[in-house]
DNA sequence: TAAATTATGTTGGATATACAACAAAAAGGT
DNA sequence: ACCTTTTTGTTGTATATCCAACATAATTTA
């Protein structure tokens, strides 16, 4: 087997396992390689999906076809990232998405039966990957539960609310940055970037909250509107 | 310890135990069993939490409070069902969220490193325990996901659509039914149930479907309007 | 620095949703 | 069968969103 250059240590997948045990640990996964064209599938919509894969270079997107055909892309993964984790790890017959290369790709293919099912053997990091995988599943799960928090707000003002609440909570303070653009923030939060745009200034004409750029500040308590 | 006379082996987590080994189970995992009056706390906000629930009678509900103090309830567990996992398996330091007794409460409390960290002994089941547990979170993962695809679209049609096509996949046919009353549609979609309703009568008198009560029949593939 | 590009804010008209109120149909209880 | 309660469908009006078009600010490139 040829020797992996760009080991994919900083991926979550692998945390606290050593640089020296990698070798072995991709052996003993049996872990492939596969390289891909831009626009070329990695996984298509109907097969069955019993491996994870990992981005070691470049970006996949994760697309969904409804019954009229109509496509949405679902999530962008960059490197360092996981995509058919949830789907191999349920076990799930027919994968109900595409995986498709945005870019010229590498990526490694773990079966996921090599990660549950400890070997056996000596292998000290299965321990190690099972609990990442757990991890990562756990932390992928609040992820979803948090956006659906937002989402399922009734108007543009409430969703902005909800999510500069949260942020304000993690940030523990009033005031912090939030990673996203105003069309980005739109789109996670699904809606219009421009009605969005004319909420927060609204918001801060209404005392609010104050912006600048990607710092936000809530203003007021509950207490404060009555 | 007292024996518990309603194990809870229906429970996807204890999924493929033989009832044999529960009790030796029930010891190792060191469970506890707890019971509380309703609008009792079972894990408040901001508590760290470390174990999972599994809720043996009545029910939970999974409560969210922001910035401003308003609340929204997450999620409702009933019996069989199991709350916390996510929090306590991404050990999260200050739980985000509140669990209360909706009625009359009797819920075991499991530790989750008990579950991961393989307790050297004999234990056969605790793989079986870890894979369960990885299914858990999987499936729940597939879940939120699919919640997400429907309500990120833009209107209440494109929701009803989205919905009714992941429904018609998962039946494998264009007639199937659907596990929802028209509220519970519309507060799973996170749209107006009236708006709704008249959504779904617009769309059958285009033939787009046809529907009786908790049935529905997608009529048209894309081609066919244009 | 200037020019070009991109991101953000603002506005108005067409469209969709929220809300309330009511009608009709179905389900449940006696 | 009857009455009651619940669910579902319908409609009108106030409100909010979508969309397009443009203005302004910030960032990047030459």
């Amino acid at each position: 087997m040829s020797k992996i250059l760009y080991p994919p240590m900083e991926s979550p997948l692998f945390e606290g396992i050593k640089e020296t045990e990698f070798s072995t640990l991709i052996s003993c996964l049996a872990a492939k390689v596969r390289k891909y064209e831009k626009n070329e599938y990695v996984f298509r919509n109907g097969e069955h999906v019993d491996s994870i894969g990992l981005v070691l270079i470049g970006s996949v997107r994760v697309m969904h076809e409804d019954f009229w055909g109509k496509t949405m892309i679902l999530a962008h993964i960059e490197k360092g990232g996981v995509f058919g984790e949830a789907f191999s790890c349920a076990d799930v017959e027919k994968l109900p998405v595409s995986v498709v290369a945005a870019e010229p790709l590498e990526v490694m293919l773990i079966n996921i039966k090599r990660i549950v099912n400890t070997c056996g053997a000596a292998c000290s990091f299965h321990t190690v990957l099972i609990k990442n995988m757990i991890n990562l599943l756990a932390r992928k799960n609040i992820m979803l539960t948090e956006k659906i928090q937002h989402i399922t707000r009734r108007n543009t003002r409430e969703k902005l609310l909800s999510y500069l609440s949260s942020q304000s909570k993690s940030a523990n303070s009033h005031s912090f940055s939030i990673p996203f653009s105003r069309q980005e923030l739109a789109d996670y939060l699904s809606v219009e970037r421009s009605a969005m745009s004319s909420e927060l200034s609204k918001m801060r004409n209404e005392g609010i909250l104050s912006f600048d750029r990607n710092r936000f500040e809530l203003l007021r308590k509950e207490e404060d509107f009555y």
